[in-house]
DNA sequence: CTTGATGCAAAGGATTTGCACAAAT
DNA sequence: ATTTGTGCAAATCCTTTGCATCAAG
């Protein structure tokens, strides 16, 4: 899907909500449609405060988007990062930061996929409970890493 | 392994790491022994204050307690929470907080622990990366919250 | 004794809020 | 027009730090 039909289509769905697309909210949206890193809402104010946007603006903008489901939030190391979520078929996130280089990156695998899915299903069979949302977060050493080390 | 064993290997850890065994730490470190919640510094500062232990400690504390392995800090909604893990023979932390009454609780499921270190496992290969450490949250719906519902 | 640990108060950083103004439908 | 959104500045909350004092080995 290109970018311009998936910002028409958050469009759409903050409109279903009761919320507008204004021009602070573009910029947001389509910072999140272009990129796939991992965003802090620092890192969205550094890349969005030349067109005029607020950092309380950021954070609002950031709270909205979650609970649309638009943008998810995933916590590493004690901070917030945030990416695009309502294009992706991922129900499971799984990442992993490096400890040495620092760097996020995740795993987008199916043979990953479908172990979490079987382990879900096992789970929500044996204890009762309705699994909504996965979230993954592994740490370690990257392979560029433990080559430099050697 | 009875609470004043835990509590002498973890002095004994402290030690070999060059920290005292204070009486605030003390009071810390048999709080975490003696619960198995999932604790927020706030959380641990109300257990302790009585016995004048100051907010600053508590945080000074964990630092030191979660540096040297004695505690793992899981982060769930923004929010810090630690856990004992010196005496965990567990790999892998799957917490479920649900999302009606908030409680967090753990899977402690042999067959998930086999199935988290296959999938640890495949990754390592495959990615040739090192996985230390591997946290799990999940969200929902509990069981008990799934009947109020109904 | 000597070094490390503590409490207090204050600083710091991230996030949120009140409010008057601006922009979207 | 009317409602929602925005920037600014200030408030708030959580966490950390400086420093004088205290306690553990």
């Amino acid at each position: 899907m290109g970018t311009e039909k998936k910002i028409s289509e958050i469009e759409e769905l903050l409109k279903s909500k009761g919320y507008k697309l204004t021009h602070p909210r573009e910029v947001i949206v389509r910072l999140f449609v272009q990129t796939s890193e991992h965003l802090k809402p620092e890192d969205i104010y550094n890349e969005v405060r030349h067109e005029d946007v607020s950092l309380p603006t950021v954070y609002r903008s950031i709270e909205i988007l979650k609970n649309i489901g638009v943008i998810k939030e995933v916590v590493i190391n004690s901070e917030r990062y945030y990416e695009l979520s309502i294009f992706s078929q991922k129900k499971f996130h799984i990442h992993f930061q490096c400890s040495i280089c620092g760097k996020i990156k995740e795993y987008n695998d199916k043979r990953i996929f479908k172990d979490m899915l079987l382990q879900r299903d096992y789970i929500e069979e044996t204890y009762n409970d309705v699994i909504e949302d996965v979230t993954v977060v592994m740490k370690g050493v990257c392979s560029s890493c433990k080559k430099e080390v050697k």
